[in-house]
DNA sequence: ATATAAATTTAGACTAATTCTAATATTGTT
DNA sequence: AACAATATTAGAATTAGTCTAAATTTATAT
């Protein structure tokens, strides 16, 4: 099991009952939530649960490096517990988003034209293994 | 000048003055811009303009292949007139996106551990060369 | 051309995600 | 325990986008 509150506190964040659930809804979720999956996933366990807590922390998390908003066309916020850089690739008939790892000629910390490259975020599309049988 | 009423033609979509006027909007603002910016430019052409219109139209041209929606972490919808493949890379200080060019190892068409990727999206971030000076 | 059918556009109501705000509760510090 | 700082909360407000049904425009057949 781990120690969310010591990952929180390492981030000098405070680790309130809420901060926690919410970082260990997401690791052991990595399904790129929205708020309202995570809202429902949580309020049977904290009954007071607002949605700006979610809002408030999903924002702060970020800012600390802790998950990742993921970039999409549905105008609807995705996150995801950050770990080791990899991309998604998103099928385009059953709609479901997979984690895969692609080697593209991308360093972060490294300048491209000039543009310095803190982050990246791939996202593939297409048809999944399983929608191809 | 460009034959937009011909490229729409082409598509098999019939050429109404909206359409026509969204379209060549977006050829000549490579910025992205969203619904809302689309609306504020082409309302002193078109005065009776709907919202609705530049929705089902974007939609539309996307399904046709004209244009592209760009995934993106703001949760609105922003649009890009279809070229040749290319990236986007946004600053974290000024918020600009700007188009790049990256080879990444990926192409269009081929399988990646088993997933058909039929096309992708590449969102860098960092710092780009103007705000870094 | 005219009548009719089909497609497109429109305004306004509606929904859903997110933000704002101000009050309350909790936590940390002396 | 007292106080200040921080976090959480509910509900109102905002905003992007969708739905709907009527009105307009376009295309087709006579």
């Amino acid at each position: 099991m781990k120690d969310y509150t010591k990952i929180l506190r390492d981030k000098k964040i405070s680790p309130s009952i809420q901060r926690i659930k919410i970082l260990e809804f997401l690791d052991n979720n990595r399904t790129h939530p929205t708020v309202d999956e995570i809202f429902s996933s949580l309020i049977p366990i904290i009954p007071t649960l607002s949605k700006m807590t979610i809002y408030n922390t999903l924002k702060l998390f970020s800012a600390k490096g802790l998950i990742k908003s993921i970039p999409n066309s549905e105008n609807v916020g995705h996150y995801d517990y950050k770990v080791t850089p990899h991309s998604h690739f998103k099928c385009r008939k059953c709609k479901k988003v997979y984690d895969i790892d692609v080697d593209l000629g991308v360093t972060i910390g490294t300048n491209i034209d000039g543009y310095q490259v803190d982050e990246y975020n791939l996202i593939l599309e297409g048809i999944c293994k399983d929608c191809k049988k």
